[in-house]
RNA sequence: GCACGUGUAGCUAAGUUGGUCAAAGCAAGGGUCUGCAAAACCCUUAAUCGUCGGUUCGACUCCGACCACGUGCUCCA
């Protein structure tokens, strides 16, 4: 049974949804002004796996991802660029998913930009204007927050009252009260606008998101996702336009990915503290181990990331990869044994169980780091048996579904000139010619492969 | 200032309805294999669980104080 931390109850609960088997969630996406950073990675990360956790558990997945193509940094971005807003958009969007691709995500099932849907924004806007939340002043719509009791209930009491000291007009639009916010806003010059009922403007930033996900998923569904810095005030303008408008509960399980932090640290672009995954791989860094040290920590937690770090796991994916070869090749007698059999159900349960514990990936990772060293003795001792190979074949595969850090596995061919000169080498050696099948060596190395003598032969891989 | 969270071996970190475990990975040391390599594998080392008190027969796990770090209260994954 998957539990899951409810930011909405602050408790861990039970996870059902409310259709039998289908999982209805919504996930807040990027706004596409510049590259992504690895902190949102992070994110986008642990959404890929939650929702592949959900697909492992059996469910069926409706997930909506949107995207921020109107703000005050998209237009700022392509204003300094001189282009078209959705030219800069786009293009950012385009880079945003090829990094997905990068990381081995998964896409959502929609992807959706709020551009797009400036007409459901505004019947929603007509929806809360007619239950009585909105007011208009100088061309730009309000929510009225003291005309909706729940507000609050998300990010809980703390915002209720005034913020002494620290709630100054920092909008340039007048509110009746310091809490409300603006739904829609009045056109401005230099700024992109839609004509529309309530007159030239743009939408409100927390708008989009109320309209999208309940155009695409319901007046009220299972999960909304998000960074913790967007419990307040994002998601809690949403939940407040979402049930001020329809009188349903909006979402039952709101679910926050922690931060990252680097060295300890906020990440800090004027420190330079700060990392794209482009910084990264062209550091030489594989897109696997980034993946791998963003996955691998609970993601309730704030991840520490270090260059050190990825190095690290740089080595473990690496071992992972060579684990998952070793095991494919390796020779076994049919059969199966006790005790291997007994370790791989050990292993599953407890993958499964660390899953199901909040998502929690670290230790759902250890237990293939058990199982991993267990096979590795047996293949040594050449106690590995057929059966016991498939069974764990089929737990890895599994464990890879879910969170994707083995990375891929293809039998790779060598073209014959290759093939023929390892076999020179291997007579060479036999004659104990050493040095020509050191030439050998050499030779293929500088074509990248790299020859590995096992007592079964010579192996091979590319560099 | 107010609110919340974190502080476990060199590093990244799991774990706590209080009484077997203080997982796992990386790093470090040793070994196996090899003509030599490389890679891989195996073994070992290491934590008075932030500090100081309290509760208890017994606390890393509960309470209090303190220190450090982080986050939110303003745009932010």
């Amino acid at each position: 049974m998957l539990k899951l931390f409810n930011t909405l109850t602050h408790r861990q609960e039970e996870f059902s949804p409310q259709e039998n088997n289908l999982v209805k969630m919504y996930s807040c996406g990027p706004t596409v002004y510049d590259f992504a950073h690895i902190g949102n990675f992070r994110y986008f990360l642990f959404i890929d796996v939650f929702s592949r956790y959900l697909k492992y558990k059996g469910y069926k997945l409706l997930n909506v991802m949107n995207i921020t193509d109107i703000d005050d940094k998209t237009i700022k971005r392509s204003n300094e660029r001189g282009i078209a807003l959705n030219e800069h958009t786009k293009e950012f969007t385009a880079k945003f998913l090829e990094d997905l691709d990068l990381l081995g995500a998964e896409h959502p099932s929609k992807i959706v930009a709020a551009t797009d849907h400036i007409n459901e924004m505004i019947d929603l806007i007509k929806a809360l204007d007619k239950n009585g939340l909105t007011y208009i002043n100088e061309g730009s719509v309000y929510y009225r927050i003291s005309a909706f009791n729940d507000y609050g209930k998300l990010s809980g009491a703390k915002i209720s009252g005034n913020i002494s000291g620290k709630r100054v007009n920092v909008d340039e639009y007048d509110k009746e009260d310091a809490r409300d916010f603006v739904l829609w806003k009045a056109a401005k010059e230099g700024e992109p606008f839609w004509d529309t009922a309530y007159g030239a403007g743009r939408p409100g930033w927390h708008i989009e998101c109320s309209a999208m996900a309940m155009k695409y998923l319901g007046e009220s569904f299972d999960i909304h996702c998000g960074g913790v810095d967007l419990v307040f005030p994002h998601h809690e303008n949403e939940l407040a336009q979402s049930e001020g408008a329809t009188g349903k509960q909006f979402v039952k399980y709101w679910i926050h990915c922690e931060h990252l932090m680097i060295d300890g640290q906020k990440m800090s672009k004027r420190e330079n503290r700060f990392f794209t995954l482009r910084d990264l791989t062209k550091q030489g860094f594989s897109p696997l181990a980034i993946r791998y040290s963003l996955v691998s920590v609970p993601y309730r937690k704030q991840l520490n990331f270090t260059l050190d770090g990825l190095r690290g796991d740089e080595t473990r994916v690496k071992k992972l990869q060579d684990f998952r070869r070793r095991l494919y090749k390796s020779k076994c007698e049919s059969g199966s044994s006790a005790q291997i059999s007994y370790s791989i159900k050990k292993a599953k349960e407890a993958f499964e169980e660390a899953m199901d514990d909040d998502l929690n990936t670290s230790s759902a990772l250890a237990a293939v780091s058990i199982l991993e060293s267990e096979i590795n003795k047996a293949i040594s001792s050449e106690s590995l048996l057929e059966d016991d190979k498939k069974a764990a074949l089929d737990f890895f595969g599994k464990v890879d579904l879910v969170l994707g850090i083995f990375g891929e596995y293809k039998e790779e061919i060598l073209d014959t000139e290759i093939q023929n000169l390892i076999e020179e080498r291997l007579i060479a050696r036999k004659n104990k010619n050493f040095a020509r099948s050191d030439e050998i060596r050499k030779y293929l190395a500088e074509q990248g492969i790299i020859l590995q003598d096992t007592k079964d032969g010579t192996d091979w891989r590319r560099a």
